[in-house]
DNA sequence: ATGGTAGCGCTGCTA
């Protein structure tokens, strides 16, 4: 079974890439941030033509998440179980069952800067996604928890920790806040199955020709219960999906995170 | 020289 993990930087203006990219890859579960599109205009036909069934929420300005699977698709649920009428429009996590896996999709707040109250607001909202562990999911279960997390999960994880002095992304708080959701019962799958660093990154920044200077992040994952991590069989980061291609549209500044499980997608 | 690029959408915000 392949897993993949995409914050595409607005679904409209990467339809073609991800199609291309979906039909290449051959991913039984995709696993979409940044969808910037509203439910109504989300492109269901198109996923459909390749055999995906999809889920969506998004409010059509910002954020955005959905989950493509081609294994099945039930239990849709988006936003949290018990969702805060301030947060519920922020359309940052959706969760589904594809075969028998519960996948779960998630976009978490940039933060900003250590001193703005988005980054308060980030660590509120990785509290709550350990919550909804707590409360909706089993250790025991097959579990997939991945998206664009923000967080650098150590000094490796980012091209050079000095440029990265009082910024967001690095924070002892954030990443106490990662390990604590790791901590529920979950493996980091990409640096799992590549124990040395640097990186792999998955987020290049636009500017000043980041990519090709290799100025990236590791900060999209894929974690996985322990019943997953059992049968772990390969991660990567698509580094081409990044590469610009002549006169087309740009690409996402984040690369897609395939994760290889050694299951039968059905099962 | 606190810069730079992309998307949304039309003004400035978000990343």
């Amino acid at each position: 079974m392949r897993v993949v993990t995409w914050n595409v930087n607005s679904l409209r203006a990467r339809l073609e890439r991800v199609q291309e990219w979906l039909a290449a890859n051959q991913p039984d579960i995709c696993l979409l941030q940044e969808t910037k599109c509203s439910d109504d205009a989300f492109p269901t036909g198109a996923f459909a033509e390749l055999g995906y069934a999809t889920a969506h929420h998004g409010n059509g300005r910002w954020n955005g998440v959905a989950i493509a699977s081609r294994i099945g698709l039930d239990d849709v649920r988006p936003g949290f179980l018990h969702e805060d009428p301030s947060t519920i429009e922020e359309c940052r996590i959706i969760a589904a069952t594809c075969a028998g896996t519960r996948v779960m999709s998630v976009y978490v707040p940039n933060g900003r800067s250590l001193e703005s109250e988005q980054y308060v607001a980030k660590l509120a909202w990785l509290e709550r996604l350990r919550t909804e562990l707590d409360e909706c999911c089993n250790r025991n279960d097959s579990l997939v928890v991945a998206g664009d997390f923000n967080i650098a999960p150590e000094d490796r994880d980012v091209w050079d920790i000095a440029e990265f002095i009082g910024a967001t992304h690095v924070s002892q708080k954030e990443r106490d806040a990662l390990k604590n959701i790791l901590a529920w019962g979950l493996t980091d799958a990409v640096r799992e199955a590549n124990p040395e660093g640097p990186g792999p990154f998955s987020w290049w920044d636009y500017r000043g020709g980041a990519f090709h200077r290799g100025w990236g992040m590791r900060i999209d994952h894929v974690l996985l219960s322990r019943r997953l991590a059992e049968v772990l069989e390969a991660a990567h980061v698509d580094r081409e999906a990044r590469k610009g291609q002549g006169t087309e549209r740009q690409p996402s500044d984040h690369a897609p995170v395939v994760v290889d499980l050694k299951i039968s997608s059905t099962s």
